[in-house]
DNA sequence: GTCCAGGGCTCGC
DNA sequence: GCGAGCCATGGA
């Protein structure tokens, strides 16, 4: 892989494993909007981004070689070799095979933990482009103000200290529905009572899942995306509805519990189940299965 | 009106 | 530690 600034952006030429398409609309992010020329705008660490492909080039636009070293390279995994990883998965069984040739580009993004935290918070019993709408509005509404680009404004995700200013009411403003108080006492928790979130990547799986339980409004599936999307935790495997879905097509029986799916899950795929959960979500919701 | 979404909480065993 | 009900909002 060549990597080299030029106007502004920094191309990378030649990365291996990496289609934007699958890596932002694979689920794991709710932040980076489709523009019209097929590339996604977005904000991640404080920082306006616009991702683009061209052959066999990806521009990170808007951005320089200082802050890709610093952040992006980071952010997009990009010492991770998925190769590997997806080789591995193929020799598990025939529907891996599938799944990572269909979203052979998607890649684990290393997140913001306190935004996985609420934006998880929000996911649940939702839709996904209501769960856009919700955290865009937050951000919007307490978050500062970054910039803009391309003649939109774009807003930072609200730190603790600013969400939890926020009343229970104005955050319902924000279209988070009955989720507000478990945003609010969540808020309050990590603001007020030094919950070090950021601490919990050092602990060890089961751990940083004990920890993530206690809040209000995190349950086992909200936890494992939090620990799989802000805490590369990869030895989990959140279980939703289209996730059970195609473990009830391929895997399991139909009337399997949550809890024992995902336990099956953790069994058969190990250290690489967080991966697994992301080629099958995937291959389950952009093909339909088992609706 | 009905159904459903990247579920969580509470209770009873 | 489980399973079963109950709870909840907004859009299609």
């Amino acid at each position: 892989m060549k990597i080299y600034e030029e106007n502004n952006s920094v191309v990378l030429e030649g990365v291996e494993d990496f289609n934007i398409k699958h890596i932002f609309e694979c689920g794991q992010c709710f932040r980076w909007k489709k523009e019209e020329n097929e590339s996604y705008t977005g904000v991640a660490k404080g920082k306006i981004l616009n991702v683009e492909e061209k052959g066999d080039k990806i521009y990170l636009n808007n951005t320089n070689l200082e802050d890709f070293n610093n952040i992006w390279h980071d952010y997009f995994d990009l010492g991770t070799n998925y190769t590997e990883i997806k080789n591995k998965l193929k020799e598990m069984d025939e529907y891996l095979d599938k799944a990572t040739d269909f979203g052979w580009g998607i890649r684990i993004l290393k997140q913001d933990q306190w935004e996985m935290l609420i934006s998880f918070i929000i996911s649940s019993n939702n839709r996904i482009p209501m769960i856009q709408k919700a955290i865009d509005n937050l951000s919007k509404k307490f978050g500062k103000f970054i910039g803009e680009y391309n003649g939109k404004e774009y807003y930072a995700f609200p730190t603790p200290q600013e969400l939890s200013r926020a009343s229970k009411e104005e955050i319902r403003a924000c279209q988070t529905g009955f989720r507000d108080k478990y945003i609010k006492s969540t808020a309050d928790a990590v603001a007020n009572n030094n919950d070090n979130v950021y601490g919990y990547s050092m602990l060890d799986t089961e751990q940083c899942r004990k920890e993530l339980l206690k809040f209000n409004g995190v349950g086992p599936k909200v936890c494992d995306c939090i620990s799989l999307f802000g805490m590369q935790k990869y030895d989990t495997f959140p279980v939703d509805v289209w996730v059970k879905r195609v473990m009830q097509e391929f895997y399991v029986d139909e009337d399997m519990s949550l809890p024992k799916i995902r336990a099956y899950a953790l069994d058969k795929f190990g250290e690489l189940a967080g991966f697994a959960q992301q080629y099958l979500f995937y291959y389950a919701r952009e093909l339909g299965i088992g609706r």
